[in-house]
DNA sequence: ACGTCTGTTTGACAATCATCCACCAATCCA
DNA sequence: TGGATTGGTGGATGATTGTCAAACAGACGT
């Protein structure tokens, strides 16, 4: 058994496009996104991100799909899994998309 | 019965981000947008846009999407429907959004 | 008026998806 | 070692989705 320091994820001229997009097409995966957006890496706990209404098993699986599309990825020390958004990996493939990507959620009330 | 010149679309102000990027999330609507972004009209028939291997109803599903999303508006003209993308709403609402998404798309090869 | 043309609507169907639940695996701590 | 913590796995389920086929509707042309 391989023991990882990171959770597999794809290459960066993987990501793709449709991918992206479809992941960040849902409400709770566009919540996660907008909440990474700090640039910090975060617990997968649901409570610490307005998520409780949400089974533990649901947050892992919003989060298995973002990790597949390409747009965080995951470093695993001991029990915990840390979160972080792909930023230069995002920024070098698709330039300019994250930034306008999170300004208009932010301008979206 | 109104008779419309436009199908009914979303207001400018009303354009949901993730409703957006849930309508774009889907390779035949990405084709269609990447062909509207010539910024003309463009009619609803299949072939015409290296669409051949869908049928036509399933090209109408798809407009209907983009366009019920705000992605695009529909002009009526006898038997024949006129679509295009709402570039300057788009812009309006979500400033560079359109532009790094057209520009994603391009160097996606 | 009749057939043709463009596109939509409805129904059906398989596939995918979001969610919950119960259980499991690994790690840490006392 | 034993319990608590963090998070994931697998199954089940109801909802949504992408697709096709057939029928329909309005507009045009002759």
């Amino acid at each position: 058994m391989p023991e990882y320091e990171r959770l597999p994820q794809p290459a960066t001229a993987d990501i793709d496009l449709v991918t992206v997009l479809q992941a960040l097409g849902d409400p709770v995966r566009m919540r996660l996104f907008t909440s990474y957006a700090d640039g910090r890496e975060h617990s997968c706990d649901p409570g610490h991100l307005g998520l409780d209404h949400l089974h533990k098993s649901t947050v892992s699986h919003h989060m298995r799909v973002m990790r597949e599309a390409g747009l965080t990825t995951t470093r695993v020390a001991g029990r915990n899994r840390y979160v972080s958004l792909r930023r230069r990996d995002l920024d070098a493939r698709f330039p300019g998309l994250l930034g306008a990507l999170l300004a208009s959620v932010s301008g979206d009330d």
